[in-house]
DNA sequence: ATATTTTTATGCGACATCGCAAATAAATAT
DNA sequence: ATATTTATTTGCGATGTCGCATAAAAATAT
């Protein structure tokens, strides 16, 4: 059951966090004008927060800039337009979530079987999707590329390569599963995939709408029991 | 076989569409004053698509107005704020579905079988999700309610009710259909119910994304081959 | 010390959006 | 015919939003 192991996926490449102004002078010779006041992933951080929960047609750079505390003209040279932002803001949170699976998507050890593995998935996706405050989170990409993507096609496309990935992953995940034969050759991993990122985007759904993480882990629970007998 | 004939589900209630203004004259003594100079119904028809493709906070009333040719003014005067105008669009389109799904989820005689059933919905769903032009449709109440639920307390309740509309209907479809032996009396209709909502929610995203007529139908076809052996 | 570079602060101007008010138009009731 | 009712048209004012331009501040290079 150890041979689980060889279950990891290829690294997708996480972008430097926590990159403090003041404790990055590692290696950096300082560079030469005024220095920034604020950190770009604190910021980034907080405009995720504005844009997941107000959407982003109806989050100003007025916000925005209250929110952080950056003047307008400092978010625009450094991230650019509002568009450019919300994409910044995005990738950091799809390297948060994808870093979190790479991690939680491989066997930890002997007695680590295929239920536990997924189980463990969705206790991630649950926790993004319900945050530690009482707001009703969900998936921010749901929340707002649906929003937004067919009138930005940089917003449709990063959509879509979110998708992708996931499909990837667990398409890679459950072939890698059967021809270890902890699936039944006669099951199709593209069926398992579909099966497992469908109740992740109903899950993203309810918690939106509400649900608990009682709720979801509920109805996670149920469904890895029928799939995963 | 033919039993599955009492599957279906309560009538939803269905407001009255295509209410021409000339054909309408069945039983009216027509009203006092001027008359109104379109019909509230074509235009909540134009109303929808504009939400759809844009987002509630991305169509203003201008957009609107000009879209549908009718004033500003009197569309207030006769769906009240651009909020009320939202929601009457949406429990439109709701309504639409509804009655497709009280058509489609019964049975038509014998021959018709679970499986049977559950594709034709599907195809119901997928057709609502692509539409009849090249546009990325998806669910409207996913692309819209899902960014405007945390800042509008009405539209939070719509989409709320809308997940339990989808729940009950396929909890009861599958408690029938277990109570008649259709399927075995080890499985649970609620999981099979989440099953069909999950995937449900899945193919909204995906049609969205730009996911054509035939991949969704792929999807679909391996999952219920997979539920409905 | 002075110059150079980069960031920050302040503010203006153009435009979109919404709600409301007043005047006009088109029907029925008496 | 006149009055009444309801819809439509036109337009104003307040507010929000974005992009840009200019001035000030804070660091390093010479």
């Amino acid at each position: 059951m150890d041979d689980l192991k060889t279950f990891e996926l290829p690294d997708v490449t996480c972008g430097g966090q926590g990159t403090d102004v003041e404790a990055c002078a590692c290696e950096t010779p300082r560079k030469r004008g005024r220095p920034r006041a604020f950190d770009p992933d604190v910021v980034l951080e907080t405009v995720l927060e504005l844009f997941w929960m107000r959407g982003f047609a109806n989050t100003s750079l007025d916000d925005i800039s209250a929110a952080t505390g950056v003047s307008r003209p400092s978010l625009a040279a450094t991230f650019g337009d509002k568009e450019a932002l919300y994409l910044k803001a995005m990738e950091r949170y799809r390297n948060g979530i994808s870093g979190q699976l790479d991690t939680v998507l491989q066997c930890n050890g002997p007695g680590d079987n295929l239920r536990g593995i997924v189980n463990r998935y969705f206790d991630v996706m649950i926790s993004s999707y319900t945050g530690e405050t009482e707001d009703c989170l969900g998936c921010a990409f749901m929340c707002t590329a649906l929003n937004e993507a067919p009138r930005h096609e940089s917003i449709m496309s990063v959509l879509q390569g979110t998708i992708e990935e996931f499909d990837a992953r667990f398409e890679h995940f459950f072939t890698k599963a059967q021809e270890m034969g902890h699936i039944g050759s006669n099951q199709d991993p593209k069926v398992m995939s579909q099966m497992i990122t469908s109740l992740t985007s109903s899950l993203a759904v309810r918690a939106r709408a509400g649900a608990s993480r009682e709720d979801l882990k509920a109805i996670v629970d149920a469904t890895t029991s029928f799939l995963f007998p």
